[in-house]
RNA sequence: GCCCGGGUGGUGGAAUGGUAGACACACACGACUCAAAAUCGUGUAUCGAAAGGUGUGAGGGUUCGAGUCCCUCCCCGGGCACCA
């Protein structure tokens, strides 16, 4: 009984039912605190002046059909939308059309949010909020207030309120005070912090404040007249720097900023990566940001004058390697090591040179430049050798103490360095191999050996001499043990004598120095720490002696190309490091090992040697970061003010709560004024006021929006209490990748400070994160509109409707690929969408028939809601498609069945589910019921097909049931004359059954 | 250079160590139609007439069985980049 139904007009059901949820207020987040809850937010947009592309909703279809899912399974959902709206885009529009940022803002998101809406999103739009407002931006100069009065103190690792500082200040000075503040910070005593006065109060404690002042060489872009952060700068078409909005080029200048000390929480914000719902792609970017190494600082006295050098080095281990120091050319110690230095002019013609260099320079020249400083040498801690002193530009001032101990056996750089200079290089550590095949076998004897490997190169063929082993199948060079009192060579000449017979061996070189490995020796029972050599030659002339019996039976002689080696040497632990040393030419060993020419310290591992040599030449462990404290402050109009005043007396006053917000000031033109400072220091009452002129810079807003969706309107706190417990955190934060280094790290410092402060209940903004991948256009290219490949989602939802869309969003690929837009490809979604639409014609409300699809629909049920937990949207579609099909082919439908299918789809196609559960005579909106329930009875059915394999190859399929067991599987393989062909007459080794799967029948033959 | 991802048909992609290519696009043929569109059906990795063989970047290994695990190499994308 087939009913006519109407034609599917998307327009018409999008815009009516977008209509009805908003009357109805259906994704209002409900005020109660009692269900559990759950916070889907997504990463709130800039609303640029050129709209979305279909790229942007990516993110926003995910997480809303996400949040659809948690509301149907009892979830209160919080799922909001706002806008982040201050920065340079709207700032250089404003310039160029000569209007007001606050109105380009305006228009922007009003265009934005028309498209938002037309997709048909969830949102709670009621708590809306926009960087830009001064009732949101009062709150984020309150937060910067409270950083500017706040100092951390590292015994208690935490954040504190200056007062606390001040107060031991008074009371002991700083001597025992441990915090994260400037390198430069004196120690004072409670004395003398009594007799300082105001201004010098203000400037010692401005060592201290997480918010601090401070001169900074920063990236100036002369064209947009703004400091730029590293983020913000890409590479050129020429590989110089140029800002990332508009390309424009970037030079070094120093400047009045502010600063976050985020440094203080490099080692929170690395730890607490780890309880993170992240992907681990996330965490790797945060964690080489923050680039956290532990090592030592030691000093080196150097001869005759009284100075030291003062290094960093991750590897104290490898101190009796040092043949060398090197500092920084901007090395304070320089301009005093000066007067004693034999080779003035030279030292101080490479310093200018140094400074004239750009940073490209410096870093991309590949050959290592650098100038002894005659007549100086250090002398080493450990040993009180006198090793040469230089000055190089391959060590940064700006990192670990601006100094460090060479070590070119063991350090790359530093090899590159002494090979170049010819300085000498010292072997300190010996490589370690555990043979992953025959480990050692614990409680056995352990014995030392000396070995050594010959690598023999046939000079005219290119190859080298292996020996298959015949007895145990793998592959080695000759080899053996050393004799008392024998030479490496010799004993590798006599190995390859007695094994192979070969007798014109030439050219001996010991190569790549000794490997320590140990394993396990079967024949002897024992564990054995061999000391191996290798020994190169090459082959001249076939000739070869008679070899033993013995020797003939245990081996073959193979000769091997270079390539083949790493491939085919599979029981020789050392091989690698040899391959990487002597094949590929990388000559500094720079792994852990044993130490050995170290005195007391040889047969040392490096990780205990490196605790052992800091401790006995006085050294001290310390942690060091790449991470730079982040530069806050702008040059331009369009930011948050920050809420300071400069008082005539020098000092800093900040603006009280009841002074907050700071408004912006309304100014004749929003261009840069050219001297660096921002237009606000062209305002006559503002710079009468004394107000700061820098803005902050445009994280600042994103660092803590997600906490005010929790009470958008509070006119009193950022967020009450009561809601900031009840929400506590965001549950599945969603957006791109490319935030991973800014916003996603500032905002996790900030959230930790404020957490500090007792201000909001949980150490992490972001439970779990989902990045989606970018859509790129058709050619393959990123979206824009200089490619001409720009496609517009109005167009698209106006085409085959908002549905269509977000079914093929979530259908084109796995979330997290980068994929391109194909415009072919969204017929298909269109069509499925239809295909679903036509179902209606056959419903059915005959209970009694077998409905061919129900196992599929339960399997069904059972995968949509463990894909979209699990942000596997395109096989949940997938998975949908097949049961549609499945109906689509079953001559009806039971009408309970269609509408749990309806239900399951609606998340993704929310519009058309719910016109087609209405018209089925529901009265309640198809987002407002429980999501449905699969039987677990009907996941499976009882006769099910098993493939069968005869030696691993598909010889054929059979019904059995579904509860058979091996005998019986095996036994009606003889009715299947097709299949038990490959067996008739074989004998059978063995049979792989795995329950209704696979029969695996092993013959043999 | 180092650290992460990844490499499967013409295309996007599926596949708890167990039938590789699900689902979709594209293409071809057929049905319906006066015709077209839409829709429906059939086919589409590769060699082979078939039986069967070969196939997930390349080469090896482990396994009854490998796209999946291990080793080596190549290529693509991303991050960091003289950070000691």
């Amino acid at each position: 009984m087939k009913q006519k139904v109407k034609a599917y007009d998307h327009k018409k059901i999008e815009s009516k039912w977008q209509k009805e949820w908003e009357k109805k207020g259906i994704y209002k987040t409900a005020s109660s605190t009692k269900k559990p809850k759950k916070y889907v937010l997504d990463m709130f947009p800039y609303p640029s002046g050129q709209g979305l592309h279909v790229g942007h909703p990516r993110g926003y279809i995910a997480s809303d059909v996400y949040a659809r899912l948690m509301r149907v399974k009892g979830f209160n959902v919080l799922h909001p939308m706002g806008y982040d709206a201050f920065g340079l885009p709207a700032e250089q529009y404003a310039i160029q059309h000569k209007i007001h940022p606050r109105k380009a803002v305006e228009e922007n998101v009003k265009t934005f949010e028309g498209q938002l809406h037309k997709i048909g999103f969830s949102y709670d739009w009621s708590r809306k909020i926009n960087t830009t407002d001064p009732k949101y931006y009062k709150w984020t100069q309150w937060i910067f207030l409270k950083l500017y009065n706040s100092w951390y103190n590292t015994a208690k690792n935490k954040a504190e309120p200056i007062e606390t500082l001040v107060k031991i200040l008074e009371k002991n000075g700083n001597e025992k005070v441990s915090a994260a503040a400037d390198l430069d910070t004196p120690i004072i005593t409670a004395k003398e912090w009594k007799n300082m006065d105001k201004l010098a109060h203000d400037k010692f404690l401005m060592k201290y404040r997480l918010a601090y002042e401070g001169f900074s060489e920063v990236n100036w872009c002369p064209e947009l007249g703004t400091v730029l952060a590293n983020d913000e700068i890409v590479d050129g078409p020429d590989g110089k720097p140029v800002s990332e909005r508009g390309g424009y080029s970037v030079v070094k200048k120093s400047l009045r900023q502010w600063f976050l000390r985020i440094t203080a929480y490099a080692d929170r914000l690395i730890e607490d990566l780890t309880d993170l719902d992240w992907s681990s792609h996330i965490k790797e970017i945060q964690k080489n940001w923050i680039g956290k190494s532990e090592g030592s600082e030691i000093e080196f006295l150097i001869k005759g004058i009284g100075e030291k050098i003062k290094v960093f080095t991750t590897r104290a281990d490898t101190l009796f390697g040092v043949t060398y120091v090197v500092l920084a050319p901007e090395h304070e110690l320089v301009q005093k090591l000066l007067t004693f230095v034999s080779n003035k002019n030279e030292v101080l013609k490479y310093i200018e040179e140094v400074k004239n260099k750009t940073e490209e320079d410096r870093v991309g020249s590949k050959g290592k430049t650098g100038v002894e400083l005659k007549s100086i040498y250090a002398i080493n801690p450990v040993n009180n050798e006198e090793v040469p002193v230089w000055i190089a530009d391959y060590v940064l001032a700006s990192y670990g103490t601006g100094a460090v101990m060479a070590v070119p056996a063991h350090d790359e750089r530093d090899w590159e360095f002494a090979k170049k200079h010819k300085l000498p290089v010292k072997e300190v550590i010996i490589p370690e191999r555990i043979d992953k095949r025959n480990p050692p076998v614990a409680g056995k004897q352990k014995v030392e050996r000396q070995n050594v490997q010959a690598m023999v190169k046939n000079v005219k063929t290119g190859k080298y001499l292996c020996l298959h082993s015949k007895k145990h199948h793998w592959n080695t060079f000759p080899m053996g043990g050393v004799n008392e009192g024998e030479d490496l060579i010799d004993a590798a000449k006599r190995e390859v004598l007695e094994e192979t017979g070969y007798t014109n061996l030439t050219n001996a070189k010991i190569l790549g120095g000794q490997v320590r490995a140990e394993y396990f020796a079967k024949h002897k029972d024992q564990n054995r720490v061999s000391f191996t050599s290798l020994v190169y030659f090459e082959l001249d002339g076939d000739e070869r002696k008679e070899i033993s019996k013995e020797e003939q039976e245990e081996n073959e002689i193979l000769w091997i190309d270079q390539r083949s080696l790493n491939t085919t040497f599979m029981c020789h632990a050392e091989m690698d490091v040899w391959l990487d040393r002597v094949i590929k030419g990388v000559s500094a060993y720079t792994d852990d090992g044993v130490l050995s020419n170290s005195e007391k310290f040889n047969a040392l591992s490096s990780e205990k040697a490196r605790e052992e040599i800091t401790k006995a030449v006085g050294g001290k462990l310390v942690t060091k970061y790449k991470m730079r404290d982040a530069i806050f402050a702008r040059q331009r109009y369009w930011g948050e003010p920050i809420p300071l005043v400069h008082e005539k007396d020098g000092t800093i006053k900040s603006l009280k709560e009841k002074e907050l917000p700071l408004t912006l000031p309304n100014v004749k033109s929003y261009e840069p004024i050219g001297t660096g400072e921002s237009p606000l220091a062209g305002v006559k009452d503002w710079v009468k006021n004394g107000y700061e002129t820098n803005t902050m810079p445009g994280w600042a807003g994103s660092s803590w929006y997600f906490l005010r969706y929790m009470d958008p309107l509070n006119n009193s706190k950022f967020a009450s209490e009561k809601t900031l417990k009840y929400w506590k955190q965001v549950d599945m934060y969603v957006g791109g990748a490319e935030h991973a280094t800014g916003h996603l790290l500032y905002s996790r410092f900030w959230h930790k400070f404020l957490f500090d402060l007792k201000l909001v209940p949980m150490k992490e903004p972001f439970k779990a994160l989902r990045n989606q991948g970018m859509i790129l256009g058709s050619d393959n290219r990123k979206m824009s509109k200089r490619w001409g490949n720009v496609v517009n989602p109005d167009e698209v939802v106006a085409t085959y409707g908002a549905d269509t869309l977000r079914v093929f969003e979530m259908f084109i690929g796995p979330f997290d690929s980068q994929l391109p837009w194909s415009t072919d490809g969204i017929i298909g979604s269109r069509r499925f969408i239809e295909k679903v639409w036509r179902i209606q014609e056959k419903i059915s409300e005959d209970k009694k028939v077998v409905y061919s699809y129900e196992q599929t629909l339960n399997k069904t049920i059972k995968k949509v809601g463990e894909d979209i937990e699990s942000f596997n949207f395109n096989t949940a579609i997938s998975a949908m498609m097949i049961l549609v099909n499945e109906m689509d082919n079953s001559p009806a439908v039971y009408k309970s069945h269609f509408e749990k299918f309806l239900q399951i789809l609606a998340p993704f196609a929310p519009h058309m589910s719910e016109e087609l559960w209405r018209s089925l005579g529901n009265k309640k909106s198809i987002h407002e019921v429980v999501w449905p329930k699969y039987d677990p009875k009907k996941l499976e059915s009882d006769i099910v097909t098993i493939v069968v394999q005869v030696n691993g190859k598909l010889r054929g399929e059979m019904k059995v049931s579904r509860t058979i067991e091996e005998k019986e599987a095996f036994e009606s393989l003889k009715d299947n004359l097709d299949i038990f062909k490959w067996i008739e007459g074989k004998e059978i080794i063995k049979v792989v059954f795995v329950p209704t799967r696979l029969i695996n029948i092993v013959v043999k033959g």
